[in-house]
DNA sequence: TATCCTTACGGAATTCGTAAGCATG
DNA sequence: CATGCTTACGAATTCCGTAAGGATA
């Protein structure tokens, strides 16, 4: 058994079985990679792989079963690497944090400001993603750390910590009827709406809230950002339901005006997310603290080590 | 990184960082080892081993971080290759368990009936030792199965679940002054007494309870199990006290006579330990359960999985 | 001086990529 | 017939054990 075995394993799982895929990920040839997993097969006395003629096409049982362990080994290699880089590159190193929009437009550039005051030799990247795809830039390593007001721990090899919490705001153009009086849901239904895709900042809340009051909001626009919400509500195209946080740096001759909303949409939480069982560079569980300051490096560390539901094929 | 490498290191450690032993014990050559050692430093860019002049002598800093993944790699290993017999060997294999002499003598024998009776494919080892050296076999896994009346958990590598609880009997002679009237401490430490020896089957307690009376007897003679202890007795060289199980097989022509001694000596809890965040043979947790019934698969799979810093809660 | 680790070296085994073969959709 | 996996083969590399060297207790 080697790595390079289980590296091919894992990557031909990734990438749905087509090993002229693989062996361009893994930089090696493709008979490289087909002999690879036949002698990992062969070794452990079981076929991983269901072969359709000479195609692969899924996981047989004991490849479901062995799996999860593959995983786990080509993780803790990468924990110990993280380990030593501890010593040979000291403070320096590189972070990758994935974010929603939201989170890396309003919620993050604080932290990310502190950080690189406190850690000036680590380079940060930031990618940009739904839910889903920071969920698998965290699987696959691309990120160390997701940050998304979205459940992203319903992978096992993910924990989610929270964050904050954070409510909605209606933005309207100056003079718009909604300003006079409360707002309901009733009036907001009202008025055409604009407001973020589905998956994307609370979202659910909002929808949530509409169904139980059994109204049906014209939702003429929606938009991954809260930039682009702000952008249309100001042309007229309809009322605005964007995250507070997104309204704190409106400038003073802001032609738009804000309704706090969070009575109307129920409570939205932050998290952040990282590999479960697996090791972070300092610096990786520092960010996470300068971020959410209850998030210390023990609380990220227990939460890690916490129990993992690795499935057992039945046997 | 290669498991050879791995292997290297982890040998080393446990083998007192002499390389010369770590060589025989992975049947290969001296100079073989000390490379695979330099080259995963050299890769990790760490020195893993404190050199003074040609000597190992300790683990750097570097390297007792890293160790713990070493560890980790190699033990996820062997988890992988057991979740491939299970399809391999179907219901045959090899099931290790390392047990006191009490356990084994008195505890386990039904168990391991009826396991070989429902499971004749599986060749069992049984192992005898003290509780520090099944801690040991456990962990170097030779054995898969630790069963003590002791903390098995002391080590963060394991997790011990409890059995069942029992208490400690006095025996004496037919005809012994001790027959007549209650048992007290202080009328016991009139006599010379011949008990387990220190770390064996509940000798704690026993001592406790004497210390907490201010009693000091003679412990004319102390034995590694109560066969042992029974024969003194008859032999009249002074009362013994054995645990309850050790009684139950006595025949009808003995000449022993038992005193309950529960209220003397406080309650002893027997645990079964295996390896933290490992996986065992499916037929190792049906074992478990034949022998401590509540202990079925889930409940071990869910302790194996649980951080090392909960404490498992007592009986 | 005995023990123990490192370096040096050469043969053997392994590894890997190219090219050809063959099955599937 | 285009895609995709396997087999075959040869070159390059790696691996590993023996033998010699040097340091320490």
């Amino acid at each position: 058994m080697n790595f390079q075995q289980l590296r091919s394993v894992r990557e031909a799982v990734r990438r749905g079985f087509n090993l002229t895929e693989v062996a361009q990920a893994l930089h090696t040839s493709q008979p490289g990679v087909s002999r690879q997993i036949r002698e990992l097969e062969d070794e452990l006395g079981v076929e991983i792989f269901v072969r359709v003629g000479k195609r692969l096409t899924g996981l047989t049982q004991p490849g479901a079963a062995v799996l999860p362990w593959v995983e786990k080994l080509l993780q803790d290699a990468e924990s110990l690497q993280r380990a030593s880089e501890e010593f040979t590159l000291g403070q320096t190193g590189v972070l990758s944090i994935a974010a929603t929009h939201s989170q890396a437009r309003y919620a993050l550039p604080p932290a990310v400001r502190d950080f690189r005051a406190t850690h000036p030799q680590v380079k940060l990247q930031m990618h940009q993603g739904s839910p889903e795809q920071i969920m698998q830039m965290l699987i696959t390593g691309v990120a160390d750390i997701g940050i998304a007001s979205h459940v992203l721990a319903d992978r096992p090899e993910l924990v989610a910590l929270p964050c904050y919490r954070w409510t909605h705001s209606i933005i309207v153009p100056e003079g718009h009827a909604l300003l006079d009086g409360p707002v309901t849901l009733q009036r907001l239904a009202e008025f055409p709406v604009i407001t973020y895709e589905v998956g994307l900042t609370g979202r659910e809340s909002i929808d949530d809230a509409f169904r139980r009051a059994n109204l049906r909001p014209d939702m003429v626009l929606t938009a991954m950002d809260a930039d682009v919400i702000k952008t249309y509500v100001e042309l007229g195209l309809g009322v605005g339901i964007v995250a507070s946080i997104a309204l704190e740096d409106e400038p003073e001759d802001s032609k738009l005006r804000a309704i706090d909303a969070r009575n109307l949409f129920s409570i939205n939480t932050t998290s952040v997310a990282v590999r479960r069982g697996g090791l972070l560079r300092g610096f990786a569980y520092d960010f996470i603290e300068t971020f959410a300051g209850h998030l210390t490096r023990d609380v990220v560390e227990v939460a890690q080590r916490a129990p993992q539901d690795i499935e057992q094929a039945p046997l």
